[in-house]
DNA sequence: GTGGTCTAGACCACC
DNA sequence: GTGGTCTAGACCACT
């Protein structure tokens, strides 16, 4: 469901949040589906609640998710996430790709990456 | 030296960022070469210090500036921000970029995207 | 029974919220009676079925509905969302304005958006 | 510095939160000024580290501070802040103020509110 | 049972 | 020294 791999230099909690994240958008988990509980979850990841907290606080905030208090957390339709996200990631998008090119990464290699998420993306 | 646009939307400190980050990888300003002082900047461009002073920080967490306090502001050597600041970028890049397709913008918005990037860059 | 404007900024679940709120507060949909299914509402408004879900779950949250899980969704009397709330959103109300007030927004404004949101509610 | 009370509902962060932000608004903290470092402000406030954490990282996501990683936590200017954040707010400020509005709590009384609060924040 | 907050104490990378 | 992450375990309010 989700994949950890400790030697990443990435924080657990991201790694949960990306593919949380994953798993809504492509609607292998529906909208309004529950998730697993912060508890539950941990268990079968064998890590901290508090670390799943964090990333299901988090991807409320982004609009992934939407939490009950006291019921439990579920994901969001697409719809509910307000075009506001989209110009955030954009423009995030032109910063990086902009300092990207400056460090002489070929624009071609951005190309291919953008080619082999597609195809990734497509798969799930 | 840098280029400011106010109807832009793009706050200013990116902008005196992006201009800045050009000047020091381009090596018109050289490796240990001391920038001006954040008051003097801006002066020069007639902003505010604190716009200034965010952008020097900024450049800073993001290696291609090193301050001595008391001294003044740097330019790093290419060194010093290698090939580990790269694959942050790239890591963000792919981060960002899936999510974008996912919400379903064109792969070739996103490649105009970066072409109309790719120009600007080189007229500065 | 609840008017929506497309070409408004504010997203439609919000202008749904806002609708069903004034609805049960006015007691036009009475206290324990069922609201239309969620896509009973959808299809009368012909918008996707999970904008009124997410309307549906906010207003639950704020204690305007409650939800029985496999019977309906029903509007709760007055008393079941008493001055708990109202102290909540006072409190909120007072560190929202204050911020406003310290970013400089003249209390002015927030006079007149106070007069537009009135007269907005009282066409309702 | 920062007033916490126990007894009050809000959560501890909050209250951390809410106290920074005045300070910073106000320029009782300068932009560019170092605040005291998570310990620190912990062992002051005798709290844990980890809920002053939680609120730095919070005001960091909404612009009032910045931190470089081992070299402490600061403060932004109010320019630093884009308008973005004055337009979420508003949108809260909507939000709320309709609601209180129906829940037929008078005008006048949030007008009162008002000018408390900014009498309140002039004496700072 | 659920999410949410808080504490205590540990470890890391960076400066 | 600093911020940041993570764990372990406790308590609360709400359903």
């Amino acid at each position: 469901m989700v994949q950890l791999n400790y030697r990443d230099a990435k924080p657990i909690y991201e790694q949960v949040k990306h593919g949380l994240r994953r798993l809504v958008i492509t609607h292998v988990i529906l909208p309004n589906e529950q998730l697993p509980s912060v508890r539950e979850l941990a268990a079968k990841l064998t890590i901290n609640p508090n670390t799943i907290q964090r990333a299901y606080r988090d991807l409320e905030a982004e609009g992934y998710l939407y939490s009950l208090p006291g019921k439990g957390t579920f994901a969001s339709g697409h719809f509910t996430m307000p075009s506001k996200r989209q110009a955030e990631l954009l423009s995030q998008f032109d910063e990086i790709t902009s300092e990207l090119l400056f460090l002489s990464v070929p624009k071609e290699d951005l190309y291919d990456r953008m080619e082999q998420l597609e195809k990734g993306e497509r798969q799930l």
